[in-house]
DNA sequence: CCGACTTATGGTCAAGCTCACCTAAATGAC
DNA sequence: GTCATTTAGGTGAGCTTGACCATAAGTCGG
């Protein structure tokens, strides 16, 4: 910050927190991390899980260390990133309280152990939360949202589907990442002449025959780089306008 | 936010501010406006204008009053768009200060009027801080560097170019907002090409003939578009390498 | 072992877009 | 008029895209 001239203005009292919106994709429907709620306000409805933020730590460490403490989750080997802040001086009951929220994907995880902090930790899958059919607490619905589309685009100028995928993933793996995320279906030649021609996005290892059916797919690791070029555009073959955005 | 079980451990005392990277083009070049600090730490150094944010005040709010205040601009009439949150615990050594970081882009505004806090605002040249031969206060040169980045990929994606530009406008007017904001030159024609084969991206009217020596350029005002598909990209002619991204 | 089925992989082809040029048009300066 | 300059518009090779087809490599049920 850096305030010039008119000094006098004691800065507003606010506690600063931070939300976490933690995707992953299981059985092909992509689906966020929510917690019960156990105090009021809005007790015992979904949220997106969260804390606040502690003396001498920065917000990414407040996310990871929510992430770990409230999921079980360990905070490395997923994708975690700002998203951006929430400040309605109304959106908590509470009080003041501006929230950033943190997107966060990864890939298909061990869920909540009881007994922990992680115990009210459930997945849900997205499309009811969208269609209304669930609300969440606070602006969370808002924040799910603007997460979502954040994924959404990110699908499409980044590698980060890989970070849904468990190591090693198929083409076709990596293809329902992008089916379920962007609700379409897609092209499986297509997407695979696309995703082996941009340098960087994955690596070739061996063959496995995991499927109950079909023929062996190549196995990859996840390449080198970060950033599609070119980018692997939606809008193609279905229609993406319904749904919201 | 969110907490639910263990809830024992007070919040951090945090202020939270919001700071402006506040772009325009002027003759030619992508220009920053920057106010010179008056108060300790930092005193005299050039810094991004921001403030506290009030009480009941959104960020947004913060952010168009600052604005008001600290630089004589008019909120409206610019394109005003949230950053991200940089909360490094000692990136203020007054105490801990979260701020939130704007990006604003806008017209070659008319500038500071003295008399007024505005009167320590200037606009400055981008390159030579990016060439750390212009210092910045805070770690208000890697906000720079992220609002540039920022900008740089909306021009791709959005058609906040048109902010940048008096209407009515040029193609050639555009087309210099991309080369002075990218850093690099484009063909003339294509870029044309490109312009009006987006729907929604500008909108013709008559003639002028503003330049000094030339033929006349048809005149546009702003499209209702918000998105440019298919994107426009950079990368094509010149190295954008070297630089920083 | 055989054929039916399923999924992966690979190829083809027309349409569209990009980039690097080139040409024409419209103006002021001389 | 001629020239320099800038806008406007065109052309063609090369690449990418999307729709679609063909083949490969497995499983399964007999």
């Amino acid at each position: 910050m850096s305030k010039t001239v008119h000094q006098r203005r004691p800065p507003a009292s606010v506690a600063v927190a931070v939300d976490l919106v933690i995707f992953t994709v299981r059985d092909g429907r992509l689906q966020v991390l929510l917690i019960e709620r156990g105090n009021t306000p809005y007790r015992g409805q979904a949220a997106l899980p969260g804390g606040f933020v502690r003396d001498g730590e920065t917000l990414d460490a407040t996310a990871r260390r929510e992430l770990r403490e409230e999921t079980g989750v360990s905070a490395d080997s997923l994708h975690l990133e700002q998203l951006r802040a929430y400040s309605e001086p109304d959106r908590d009951p509470r009080g003041r309280i501006i929230t950033i929220a943190y997107l966060a994907i990864g890939p298909d995880l061990p869920m909540p152990q009881a007994g922990t902090d992680a115990s009210a930790a459930h997945w849900t899958p997205v499309s009811p939360i969208l269609d209304r059919q669930i609300a969440l607490a606070f602006d969370h619905e808002e924040i799910l949202r603007d997460g979502l589309e954040r994924a959404r685009s990110q699908l499409e100028h980044t590698t980060i589907a890989t970070a849904f995928c468990r190591e090693p993933f198929t083409i076709a793996d990596l293809r329902q990442i992008y089916e379920a995320v962007w609700g379409v279906p897609l092209d499986p030649s297509n997407f695979r002449r696309k995703v082996l021609k941009t340098k960087g996005f994955v690596k070739p290892i061996g063959e496995r025959r995991l499927p109950d059916i079909g023929r062996p797919a190549a196995l990859f690791h996840r390449g080198l780089a970060e950033i599609l070029t070119p980018p692997l555009m939606r809008s193609g073959t279905a229609s993406i306008s319904r749904e919201e955005m």
